[in-house]
DNA sequence: TCCATCCCATCTCGAATGATGATGGATCAT
DNA sequence: ATGATCCATCATCATTCGAGATGGGATGGA
């Protein structure tokens, strides 16, 4: 049994079919018959029940499955140990709530490029469990998060805490049922985001429920909005104190145990720490902390 | 970077030579300088430091090992999860300690041969720390020791828990230097017995301090030993009411905290947990469970 | 029923890869 | 010096692997 087979095993299991993970593989089908033939029989068991559209897993295929993708990402990360000698460099790929990344981590990227110009940093927004998703299929290095995440494959560290306020128009001085909240609607940055449950949740807890959804792709749009009155948000504290200082928008601040947030970094448990990952997350700690102390 | 190559890499820095790990891998060295000279291309790093004695792993080298080790043990446990198909067969291979064998295992042994003849048990006696170690190098499967053992690497189930009394010969009436203990030795099954450590742990807080050692064989010898006054020792309440009901030593039971010992089941975390483990666990926790309501 | 389509199995051939044995250079102990 | 040990290199041979072509079975639509 070889790493080779296991990858060809691997995509034949996930694409349903020898053509297709040849086509992914970047061979002729052929050979992906072959060398699952192969396979089957050095381990004395069938893998795939063929059928006319395509192949699927047998019991015994299902238990090989778990074992073939941890090899698999085992030989990738021993690749990055080898040749990661303790410098910072190569790609790191890092995700971020999208309030995260332009409040806090911008700030601190140029920095970070000018001190590792040896590493090529990039960062995807995303929702919450978008990212999570991408964490946990490896194809993030790890990601900025809201916490607590709690879930046994990632590691997490709590990167910083901060406070959530409510926006709504001037005028609305209460968030209840009765302070003319109904028929707004909750409006958000992207569908998924992970706000938009907590302030649902919020509402709820104050008689308000079934508020619509509205989506936008920019803060700015978001906060017209509100002050038009159409709206209703949750957003940091800060991020509002910084970017809308003085438009006509009531900032209505919630008890601690709805206000505050944890943000998180999380990473796959079993997945390697590259240099540059090291690195980057302490010039993060660095900057988070220094800003804090010059509030 | 192929599973076949780091089966040659591990050989090769284990025994550090590319010689002898020709001869263990049963091919030439011309063959093992070539896939190690192809890897290191391959990864862009050297990954040996040639002297004349032989080959030392780089700083590279060390990084790779533990992901070639793991390679290893995966592909190893795949093909035996995809063979166990859920009935119990093949090699079962589990450690104990000696007395927890012959006490409590030994009697469940022939009814578990009797209903899974397919599985060939064998089981290894040893002290807990030599069994330990033969664990975590995956040379047994798992192994019943004296908990608990705390080793993150290592899943750990309380099986079972007994009280060890300590023997002396007849007229010792405390345990304390003045009572005639001095010039006793500490007699046990085998040197590296965990029961050494804990019956000196006893004897010391009771001033009790410097004895020397006696080692036998057998169970038999250590009575005699201890019945002679030879010697003193720390063994399983239950396993001297069995086998020595009669005999002239005395018994000196001690306070829960020093008496009481955890026996536990270990087993390496990231390893595979055959049927037939699973059924030979089963098998001994209803055992241990019967022979506990049988008293 | 017939045909087009999709998918897997098998075959052959050429290329790439792997293993072999011989050879040479370096180092070290005697 | 000499022999032993160990790694690197090379030419050669065997095996494996990949490509392409072909065939057979199942399916779905005309």
């Amino acid at each position: 049994m070889d790493a080779g087979d296991l990858r060809v095993f691997e995509a034949v299991a996930r694409l349903g079919g020898m053509s297709r993970a040849a086509a992914e593989l970047n061979t002729v089908q052929s050979n992906v018959t072959a060398r699952i033939r192969v396979l089957e029989e050095q381990l004395g068991a069938e893998l795939f029940e063929r059928h006319s559209r395509g192949v699927a897993l047998t019991a015994a295929g299902r238990r090989l499955m778990p074992y073939a993708l941890q090899v698999i990402s085992l030989l990738k990360d021993a690749r990055r140990a080898v040749v990661d000698n303790g410098e910072p460099a190569g790609d790191l790929v890092i995700g971020s709530l999208e309030t995260t990344l332009s409040m806090h981590l911008a700030p601190l990227l140029t920095g970070f490029v000018e001190r590792w110009p040896a590493v090529d940093l990039s960062i995807r927004g995303g929702t919450t469990q978008e990212t999570i998703e991408h964490v946990l299929e490896r194809r993030l290095e790890g990601a900025f998060v809201s916490g607590p995440v709690n879930h046994p494959d990632l590691e997490e560290e709590k990167v910083f805490r901060e406070e959530l306020v409510v926006l709504t128009a001037p005028g609305i001085s209460r968030l209840d049922w009765s302070a003319g909240l109904a028929g707004l609607r909750i409006v958000v940055l992207r569908s998924g985001c992970s706000y938009r449950q907590r302030l649902e949740n919020i509402l709820a807890r104050r008689g308000v429920v079934g508020l619509r959804l509205l989506e936008f792709g920019t803060l700015e749009a978001i906060f017209g909005c509100v002050a038009a009155g159409m709206g209703i948000t949750l957003l940091p504290r800060r991020m509002m104190e910084r970017v809308w200082r003085d438009r006509r928008v009531a900032v209505h601040t919630l008890p601690p145990d709805e206000s505050m947030v944890d943000t998180v970094f999380i990473r796959r448990r079993d997945s390697f720490v590259s240099s540059a990952q090291a690195a980057f997350l302490d010039h993060v700690r660095l900057g988070l902390a220094a800003a804090q102390a010059a509030e």
